[in-house]
DNA sequence: ACAAAAGTGTTGATAATACACCCATGT
DNA sequence: ACATGGGTGTATTATCAACACTTTTGT
C-alpha cells in the first residue's frame, strides 16, 4: 500500500507521481462601495464565456508565492501587498485536462492602482463579491472559502489597510469594515478600539476639495505594528 | 511569460509542469503529561538516523486528506478523528530527489488507541513537542508552523477532546489546555466558561479506582456543537 | 443659512479575573 | 486520620454596547 516512504526510503520519483500543480488566485479590492474580485473570461470550452479567477501552472524553478505573484505582475503590471495561501484543492476529476491540483490564495490590493489596459486585457473584470457566482471549473467553492478566510483574518489582523489608499480616514476605514464584513458599527467606539491598537499614524493632514468637513488622514504603522506581532499581539474588531 | 494560461486557455498540460506532490502529517496525541508528536526514524542518507514527519507521495486517484488518512492508517492502523491543512511548503530545493511540494497537516489522535507494534514500526517514536528539533528536510520548519496552528486552532475551536478519550473528566480537559498551550488557568474560571458554552454531556459517572475523590465524567456533545456552529458559533480560550 | 459628513463622552450591562475552603475516596 | 486531587461562590475590575449633539467646510 506504501512501497517506498518519501521521507524515510528515499529512492527515485516515478512519473505517475507527477502531476501539475497551479495556484488559483482571488485578487480582491475595495472601491469606497463594495469589495471586488478580479475575473477573467474563459474562451475555450466547456467553460467559454464563465468567468474564472486568475490561475496559473507552478513552474519547475518557483515557489507557489512567486507564481501568485508572476500571475499579478502578468496581468495587471504590479505585485501585491498582501498574500495568504487559502487552502488546496485537490479533487481528482477537477480539471479537464487531467489531474491539477490546485493551491488557491486571496490576496489584497488597492483597487486604483490596478487599471489595467482595456485592448489587452479586456477579459478582465472586476465584480462585486456578492454578485459572484457561476464561475469556471470549481471555482465557485474556491471564492467563497477564500472570500471566508479573509473575513476572518480581517477581524483578527490589521490587513484592511492594504485595500486603501496609502493616506486614509477614519470613516474610510469605518466603512472599509462595515462592508466587507456587511455589519454596522459605531463610530464612537470604531474609533475609541481602533485608537486603543496604536497602529495609526497622525499625519495632521486633512482631506481636500470635499464639500464638508475634511476628515483627517492618517496612515498604517507598519513598523510599530511588527514590534508588537513580536510580542504577541492580540486584535480583534 | 505565461504562455497558456490554465483556467482561460485549455490546452495540453506539458510534462515539465508536472511535479511531485506529497503530503506531510503532523500526528499528535496527549497522554496527559506532554503533547507529543509521532515521528520515524529515517534509514537513508542524506538523513539516516535523523526523525522526520510521517509524509508520502500523493497518488494519481486520490484527495490530499485520503492520502493523509492512507498514511496514518497504514502506520497505525486507523484513521485520525481531526484533520487540518496547514500550509503548503514548495521551496524548490526542499527534498533531495528533486522537485517535491508537500502539503502540511497536523492530526489529532487519542494517543492511547495508538499504540503501534514495535517489530514492524520499531521506527515510529512519540516525542514531546518541546523536544522536537534536528529533523530531516525542512521538517523543523513544517512541525513548528502546525504546531502553532493547532494552538490557534484550540483556542478557537473545540478541538481539543480529539486528544481525549471520550469519556474525561474537567480536570484533564483543563490539563490538556494548561499543557498545549503553555499557561495556568484558574480551575473555577476554566469551568464557568466551558459549562457556558453547553457543548459537554454529564455522563452522570465517575471515575473508578483512583485514591481519591472520583470526578464526574463528561464527553463531547458534537451534534450540539453542529449545530451551534451553523447558527455563528465564537468560542474562545 | 444650509447641506453633508466629521468629530466627540458618558452610562449601564456584561464578561473576565482573582481568590480559599470543604468534599469524597483509598490507604 | 491522613493524603490526594475534586469540587464550589463572591466581589472587583475591565471591557463592550448603546446612544445624540456640535463642528467644519463648500455652496
Amino acid at each position: 500500500m506504501i512501497a517506498e516512504n518519501i521521507n524515510t526510503h528515499i529512492s527515485a520519483i516515478d512519473d505517475k507521481h507527477k502531476v501539475a500543480i497551479s495556484v488559483d488566485s482571488v485578487i480582491m479590492g475595495y472601491d469606497e462601495e463594495s469589495l471586488k474580485v478580479l475575473l477573467i473570461e474563459c474562451n475555450t470550452p466547456p467553460y467559454e464565456g464563465k468567468y474564472s479567477l486568475l490561475g496559473e501552472l507552478v513552474n519547475p524553478n518557483e515557489t507557489l508565492d512567486e507564481a501568485v505573484q508572476r500571475v499579478l505582475q502578468y496581468w495587471t503590471g504590479r505585485e501585491s501587498l498582501y498574500l495568504e495561501e487559502v487552502k488546496t484543492f485537490s479533487s481528482v476529476n477537477r480539471h479537464p485536462l487531467g489531474r491539477v491540483i490546485t493551491v488557491a490564495y486571496y490576496s489584497l490590493v488597492e483597487i486604483k492602482k490596478f487599471t489595467f489596459d482595456e485592448t489587452h486585457q479586456k477579459n478582465l473584470k472586476w465584480i462585486d463579491v456578492n454578485k459572484v457566482k457561476d464561475l469556471a471549473f470549481d471555482h465557485d467553492m474556491i471564492f467563497q472559502e477564500c472570500l471566508e478566510k479573509l473575513r476572518q483574518s480581517l477581524r483578527e489582523k490589521p490587513i484592511g489597510f492594504n485595500l486603501l489608499p496609502k493616506k486614509f480616514s477614519l470613516n474610510q476605514l469605518q466603512n472599509l469594515y462595515e462592508v466587507v464584513l456587511g455589519l454596522e458599527l459605531d463610530k464612537r467606539n470604531f474609533r475609541r478600539k481602533i485608537n486603543s491598537l496604536n497602529l495609526l499614524i497622525d499625519l495632521n493632514e486633512t482631506q481636500q476639495d470635499v464639500a464638508h468637513r475634511p476628515a483627517k488622514l492618517f496612515s498604517f504603522d507598519y513598523e510599530h505594528y511588527s514590534k508588537q506581532r513580536r510580542q504577541g499581539f492580540k486584535f480583534e474588531i
